[in-house]
RNA sequence: CGGGGCGUAGCGCAGUCUGGUAGCGCAUCUGCUUUGGGAGCAGAGGGCCGGAGGUUCGAAUCCUCUCGCCCCGACCA
């Protein structure tokens, strides 16, 4: 599958087979595979992040979370395992989430006598835990300790880490049982402080999408039924794929005084009356790699945008026989270290491959800028440089100072070039429709993407029935157009 | 959990209908020639045919049961 195929003769070779075209779920695996992101592990639905995939997954972590402790986020570490009398506390929250919970009912395993291992029966638990589907519970358990006054409001922590949700039908970032986010939560004195921790988080995100991970997307509220179990209030960022479904790429919650009421948050206010806090919840997790790779990627597989890649620039040496070895392997390795300087995120690939293969294992792991350095550019000082996202007709020989002194606008022009791609991919794939007949007859027609109604269709009873026939749910209400219309779309 | 597909060498697959010595391509290893977008020739190694039971002289192939993966739904970040 990651091997080149004699495809039909009439379509180019492509690194990755089958092509967007051909099979999008299946081309999505194999640019994963290619690009050693991920794997599927012994553990159901389950994945195993390998390096590359984590490299990328650090990155992101490493330019968010300043942001957030910019921002008066504290960073923590709460409990794995939540007692399942937590989860019970709020309502809308037990119905969310109590299908897809792992639960942990012993804690000692003993031999059963054919070479296995069961969990004892003389080491049940009084209380089983769940396996965290997310913290609301339990940090809403601190809090309600942690909260007496309101001089402890706001009170605004995080954590990094990784839940599990026992989820039917699991694909490679997107969904699988357990997944790495972070995840916010907050306390205010009242709804404006988290209406505001909202919007703020809301942006940070489009910020963080928009400028680190190059992609658009819609920014706005939930329907009521899309709602987050046990928010008043669901705010969030939807970006279009490459085959015209959404991805809902982040989220943040209003919950009211839902959890401060069934954890008991209540603080004493300015006029010593005692108060339920407000609170927030907010996340975004490995899903977006999901995303970067169904927005950017193509037939060859990963593009990672520059600002956020495990790697840059790649030097490839080409090396003709032997004799030149190490004069074009110094060279690399002073231009490593050259841009290593200047904070650039570079690698030598001096394995003992053939570099057209090199090349190419470039190109399926998405490298932004790769650098091919061989006998000819040694001699001229120059440095042969080819733009991942443009592909082998951008290929271009630059001196080496030019080279490194223009690296940043190669880099920013990557960038730029992709954001736009996904802005234009997002109207491309947005259909402002009027009537549910239009909706109807859109998709009929084989429409492919999101189409964009007004929000009075929510109340028509035509709708669902339309929602069933193609699959679609309502993503978001958009800010863009003020809460006038929801935007209905396939979604993953 | 429903409907469909699939588990055979590291990867991708054929062989299964019609039971009879385990195959192909790529990758790997060896040698020589090559090297600027997936090199050529010659040779070599590699398998409990997902697992467990059956039927049979004989099972990758037939039967039963299991486990896993993929796609489309339902559920969802």
């Amino acid at each position: 599958m990651n091997q080149p195929q004699k495809n039909t003769p009439k379509k180019p070779m492509t690194a990755i087979t089958p092509t967007r075209e051909d099979d999008f779920a299946g081309w999505y695996q194999a640019v994963i595979k290619s690009a050693d992101l991920a794997e599927n592990s012994p553990v159901r639905g389950s994945m195993i992040v390998k390096p590359y995939g984590w490299a990328l997954w650090e990155n992101m972590q490493k330019t968010f979370d300043p942001w957030l402790k910019d921002y008066g986020v504290q960073n923590t570490a709460f409990p794995l395992l939540i007692p399942v009398s937590f989860l019970a506390k709020e309502a809308q929250h037990v119905e969310g989430f109590a299908k897809e919970c792992a639960v942990v009912t012993h804690h000692r395993l003993e031999a059963d006598g054919k070479g296995g291992l069961i969990p004892s029966s003389k080491a049940e638990l009084e209380e089983p835990f769940v396996v965290r589907p997310t913290s609301e519970t339990i940090i809403g358990d601190a809090m309600s300790r942690w909260i007496q006054s309101y001089r402890d409001l706001p009170l605004q922590l995080n954590q990094w880490g990784s839940v599990m949700r026992w989820e039917m039908r699991t694909r490679l970032f997107l969904r699988t049982s357990e997944f790495f986010w972070h995840e916010g939560h907050c306390a205010f004195e009242d709804d404006a402080g988290a209406t505001k921790d909202c919007l703020t988080i809301l942006d940070m995100y489009e910020k963080f999408f928009r400028d680190y991970l190059a992609f658009d997307g819609y920014k706005g509220v939930k329907t009521a039924e899309e709602r987050f179990p046990g928010a008043d209030q669901t705010y969030a960022f939807e970006s279009i794929m490459q085959d015209g479904k959404a991805l809902q790429a982040a989220t943040t919650h209003n919950l009211g005084t839902n959890f401060a009421k069934s954890c008991g948050i209540k603080y004493q206010n300015r006029d010593g009356k005692e108060t339920f806090a407000h609170t927030t919840s907010w996340a975004f997790s490995t899903r977006t790699i999901g995303a970067l790779i169904m927005i950017h990627g193509d037939d060859d597989g990963m593009i990672m945008p520059p600002r956020i890649a495990p790697t840059q620039v790649m030097i490839i040496p080409v090396m003709k026989d032997d004799t030149q070895t190490s004069t074009i392997l110094d060279f690399c390795d002073s231009l490593t270290r050259q841009l290593k300087s200047k904070g650039f995120s570079v690698k030598t690939d001096n394995r003992d491959m053939r570099s057209s293969d090199k090349m190419w294992d470039a190109v399926k792991k998405g490298i932004p800028v790769r650098i091919e350095v061989g006998a000819r550019e040694v001699e001229q000082g120059q440095v042969t440089c080819v733009r991942r996202d443009l592909g082998k007709e951008s290929k271009k020989t630059l001196a080496v100072h030019e080279f490194v002194e223009t690296l940043p606008q190669i880099l920013d022009q990557i960038h730029d070039s992709l954001l736009s791609k996904s802005t234009a991919l997002k109207t491309a794939y947005t259909q402002n429709l009027k009537t549910l007949e239009d909706v109807k007859s859109f998709y009929h027609a084989e429409g492919k993407g999101c189409v964009k109604v007004p929000v009075s269709l929510l109340q028509d009873t035509g709708l669902e029935a339309i929602k069933e026939t193609y699959s679609l749910t309502a993503r978001v209400m958009p800010f863009e157009d003020e809460g006038q219309t929801v935007l209905l779309a396939k979604a993953y």
